[in-house]
DNA sequence: GGCCCTCTTTAGGGCCTT
């Protein structure tokens, strides 16, 4: 059995569930910190970011922690009360815990997970229980069967110890022809300690299901995911004989930006990049663009807006989503098709 | 590559992701 050390735990805590999301969107997005109580801990573990090397700051990760659940989402930068520690990247993970992990567990996790997911929590509306995890990668490049991902992050909206879970990942032979756009070079993710995406995934499978609660559902978000970043997790995925669980569900925010816009008429602009969001909801961005956890830092306040005026509740994030199977699928039938 | 828009659908260009 190989030890892995990584940045969480899967100590459960009181969390703020999002369940109860859909009534929020009806009372008004401010209500939320009533409603947690002190179970919303929206706070972050000590894991690694790197103020020299492509960075973000994690004291205002901390800041939207914070004030997500009770400020307007344009409001959502401009505290500065939270602490946090910042440590090398030098490390590739942080060590919170020590994880162990069969592949044998990971089959047993996977046959517990059912599909048809959507229509089962469609159908039970009054109790969908689902967890938003937002998350973003690196890559070394566009092309997904020839590039690798190179660092990924993970944020779980509802909160909690260990809400946050970011790592580089060593892409073995492949180099880095892009380090000018992310910072992240060769000499980061080849060294001992930066898992392999081998090593890896069984931890995110466990991670992902320490976020979900039992008979409760996860949905996966980033920009542009449907066209890049559910494709990149795929191929990895496949590439070392996993399979994505079927109810993992994926919901793409550049497809919500764009209903946003046609939402807001022909005066808004037509831009739909992280960045350009950003500026048009007024979200500064912290730290360089193009590191995973500052990009997953944007995109959890460019979501909660976009969520948040496009009245999304969870039951409606499901009925939206999309699972790798369906692009699968899709691709499968364009190609017989073509 | 997928999606969207338009000067469109028997197409082409632009945006988005690293």
């Amino acid at each position: 059995m190989r030890t892995l050390t990584t940045c969480f735990s899967i100590l459960q805590v009181p969390r703020c569930r999002l369940h109860t999301l859909a009534n929020f969107w009806q009372e008004g997005f401010y209500s939320l910190p009533r409603k947690c109580g002190n179970l919303s801990r929206f706070r972050l573990l000590s894991s690694k970011s790197d103020a020299n090397k492509g960075s973000y700051s994690r004291r205002s990760i901390g800041n939207y922690s914070r004030l997500s659940i009770g400020k307007k989402p344009d409001e959502l930068t401009k505290d500065s009360s939270a602490t946090y520690t910042h440590e090398s990247w030098d490390e590739a993970v942080s060590t919170s815990a020590q994880w162990n992990v069969k592949r044998a567990e990971i089959s047993e996790i996977q046959k517990l997970q059912s599909c048809d997911i959507q229509p089962k929590i469609v159908e039970n509306k009054e109790t969908a229980n689902v967890t938003v995890i937002v998350f973003d990668i690196e890559t070394t490049g566009f092309s997904r069967d020839n590039d690798r991902i190179i660092e990924i992050a993970l944020q779980d909206l509802q909160g909690g110890e260990n809400s946050t879970f970011q790592t580089l990942v060593n892409p073995g032979a492949r180099s880095i022809p892009n380090s000018h756009v992310h910072g992240i070079t060769s000499h980061m993710v080849k060294r001992p300690g930066v898992p392999s995406m081998e090593e890896l995934i069984p931890i995110l499978l466990q991670y992902i299901r320490s976020r979900q609660t039992k008979g409760g559902y996860v949905v996966l978000v980033a920009h542009n995911s449907r066209s890049f970043d559910v494709h990149f997790l795929n191929n990895e995925f496949k590439r070392y004989g996993f399979d994505i669980p079927p109810d993992w569900l994926f919901i793409d925010t550049l497809a919500l930006a764009r209903e946003w816009i046609k939402s807001q008429g022909s005066e808004t602009p037509t831009k739909t990049s992280l960045q350009a969001l950003c500026t048009t909801f007024k979200i500064k961005f912290v730290g360089t663009a193009h590191r995973a956890m500052a990009d997953v830092n944007a995109l959890s306040l460019v979501f909660q807006r976009l969520s948040f005026d496009l009245k999304l509740s969870p039951v409606k994030l499901v009925e939206i989503s999309f699972t790798a199977s369906d692009l699968s699928d899709a691709k499968k039938k364009k190609k017989n098709s073509s």
